[in-house]
DNA sequence: CATGAAGATGAGAGGTTCCTCAAGTTCATA
DNA sequence: TATGAACTTGAGGAACCTCTCATCTTCATG
């Protein structure tokens, strides 16, 4: 069962293969400098040529969804293990702590991360799934007394945005710094102190509108 | 007196007044289109020509640097002026919104400050006088009991760091909204409610090689 | 106003990447 | 094992960008 979006009939087993092969090439090259990397290298690396790599994903934004298909899942996994958490507080700082270390650990899904997944249909129901998550993390924590009550989901976008810069930065010369740069915005997160924020935060639809980032055509 | 590093003999008025067209067509076009914009549309939009463009200016970084020359004295400013503040938690947060603002306005001044600018020896004075500024700055917050013991002046970095994605991310759905990064950042500065942090700041030494980024010549 | 040094010009060489497609190859099926 | 559909291949066209340099033009100076 090839995880293709459209239901068409089974690749063959040379292509199912190259299909494999690619991936990892992708993700190997895509975690050391990012997704900008030729895709001529990554066919070289799999070792098919580029047309091969242009048969299996049309686009580049195909390839890099294919690659990242898993994390998506993963931060899933980490939603639910913060809510399993009985200190609310512990479970939502470790929830951000974790996906900052996905972004910390390769710097494709970093860039990924930054610029805005791909939002393909097919993971339509696990990123709605991670919000409502997010979502009861934050209510749950605010209703402990530990988060502040004005802090919305969206705001965990800066968290996102932030620490990639960071790790962007630092990964060579400080590769544990965005701890750091978390800790502190933590702490701007805690009841504890918080002091009014001088605008609302983003609107659901228009946090869907800062992902795209891609030049609309030029003209 | 044209500013330039060597001292060389002065140009000619009709090299000057190309170079001062050339700044401002860049200025323009790194501001709406970031400082990645072909240099043969800012010899476009300047009415000159690409090689007068080079002759100019030899490389990209030398008009990147022209033509943010002014900011680091607007900074400067801006520090001297926090100094001058009479509340040391007002003077700090004024002068970091006031940074965040110039990143705010302008895409390319944005790219550069997250980057790292152009550390040309001819800023080096301007830009010593910048770190101890805001190094005084800090410590007389610290010394009011207004800003964490453990804050480094290199944590604000993060700043510019952080903003500078949320600013690229928004800046056409929520214009504003850095704001609220920005000051649920300054209320994890806060020494009210500070919690320990988990990683020393940034060397001196590290967050010069931060600044670089630029890959090197891919061997 | 003549002269030469300083400057301007823009075609084009050279590099990179994307993407296509006609031709050849391999797999699955009968 | 023969056949056709599925798949692979890689040369090369197209789009961009950077940077150079031989040639022409303009400015400053005596």
């Amino acid at each position: 069962m090839p995880s293709s979006t459209e239901a068409s009939r089974p690749l063959r087993s040379d292509a199912l293969r190259n299909r494999a092969l690619l991936i990892d090439a992708a993700r190997e090259l895509f975690a050391e400098r990012g997704v900008d990397v030729a895709l001529e290298e990554v066919a070289r690396r799999a070792g098919v040529s580029i047309g091969t790599l242009y048969n299996r994903f049309p686009t580049r934004a195909a390839l890099i969804e294919a690659v990242f298909a898993d994390r998506l899942e993963k931060i899933a996994g980490y939603a639910l293990a913060a809510l399993a958490d009985p200190d609310p507080w512990h479970g939502f700082a470790d929830y951000l702590v974790n996906v900052c270390e996905l972004q910390a650990v390769d710097r494709g899904f970093n860039e990924v991360a930054a610029r805005g997944l791909a939002d393909s249909p097919a993971n339509q129901g696990l990123r709605r799934q991670v919000g409502e998550a997010m979502n009861q993390l934050i209510e749950r924590a605010k209703q402990a007394g530990a988060v502040r009550a004005d802090l919305a989901m969206e705001d965990l976008a800066f968290v996102v945005w932030g620490i990639a810069q960071t790790v962007e930065r630092t990964a060579n010369s400080a590769p544990r710094l965005w701890r750091r740069h978390l800790a502190l915005l933590l702490d701007g997160f805690r009841a504890e102190g918080a002091h009014p924020l001088p605008e609302p935060p983003l609107r659901p639809d228009q946090s869907h509108a800062a992902v795209p980032e891609c030049d609309p055509p030029t003209k």
